[in-house]
DNA sequence: ATGGGGGCCTGCCGGC
DNA sequence: TGCCGGCAGGCCCCCA
């Protein structure tokens, strides 16, 4: 799915048309996603006032004048789609409904945000504002890589002793929220670190690198407006362009772009997922 | 507790 | 052209 920089990406494009707006109606089409949707969702949403959008990891949380929050996870493929908002002296209108279109949000200002996921590994649900760090989903995340709390003891802390690969530790939520298999090729590329390294091997300095590299490519990322992989597009419809900034995701025969490096980028299967390194200037 | 693998879904692409 | 296997940005759950 959109990682941590693409749902930022999302969250930014859905505040204009969202944030202070009431949602004057919210359509359900399918009885799930994943899990169930909360009972009575549309009865619960409808009328509410979005007090503010927020991001934890690779979630969205809408705060409802309810006192609930909606809380919005996209799963791989999951999209949300805005139309009707008037651009200049143009009025967009509402696109044709598409397959798997699964909740529709009219907001007062006309704006329309279309949830649309094929896979369905995407989810919703409501909560109790007070609670919401309590939902299961978010009790044990990690710190967010941009904020204060994810610095270099905590991670050496959090590495030592494990005798996983470094790749599936990064890819851990409870050690770290929000990066996925992209951003941790990315970053271990950058780092030079290769990827089935045992994270409780990482020297001192090398997860101090880490910590850096992983806040600059996660800037970078959201500084383009995410990724565009297989056409995942911003709520506002245009493309990211940092996929143009892969070095070695999806590089595999490709010539590693490292200078004065002549290797050629590999792909090895680690848990069941691909990951893209050089064997070469990734030790 | 920790690490690895299966499973959930649909769509797309390449090879035969 | 059609079918089939493999693959896809995630993450919960179960097993050893």
């Amino acid at each position: 799915m959109p990682e941590l920089p693409e749902v930022e990406t999302v969250r930014t494009g859905l505040l204009p048309v969202m944030e202070g707006k009431i949602i004057l109606s919210a359509q359900i089409n399918r009885p799930d996603l994943r899990w169930p949707f909360p009972e009575r969702m549309a009865e619960r949403l409808n009328g509410t006032r979005v007090l503010g959008l927020r991001r934890r990891s690779k979630y969205i949380l809408a705060d409802l004048s309810s006192q609930e929050t909606l809380l919005i996870h996209l799963g791989m493929s999951g999209r949300m789609l805005i139309s009707g908002t008037q651009i200049g002296q143009f009025h967009h209108a509402h696109p044709a409904p598409q397959k798997h279109d699964h909740v529709v949000f009219d907001m007062e200002g006309g704006a329309r945000v279309t949830f649309n996921d094929p896979r369905r590994f995407g989810a919703m649900d409501l909560i109790e504002t007070a609670r919401a760090e309590h939902h299961p989903l978010l009790a044990n995340l990690g710190p967010e890589p941009l904020g204060n709390a994810f610095h270099d003891t905590y991670l050496a802390a959090r590495l030592r002793d494990r005798r996983t690969p470094i790749k599936s530790a990064l890819l851990d939520q409870s050690i770290v929220a929000g990066l996925g298999n992209i951003y941790v090729c990315e970053a271990l590329y950058r780092a030079g670190i290769k990827p089935d390294r045992l994270a409780g091997q990482m020297t001192a300095t090398e997860v101090s690198r880490l910590t850096t590299i992983i806040r600059d490519v996660l800037t970078e990322a959201i500084d383009s407006g995410g990724s565009s992989l297989r056409d995942f597009r911003q709520a506002s419809g245009e493309l990211g362009y940092f996929q143009h900034s892969f070095q070695v995701y999806d590089r595999e025969d490709a010539p590693c772009l490292t200078p004065g490096c002549d290797g050629t980028i590999a792909r090895m299967v680690q848990s069941g997922r691909s990951t893209f390194y050089c064997p070469r200037c990734q030790q």
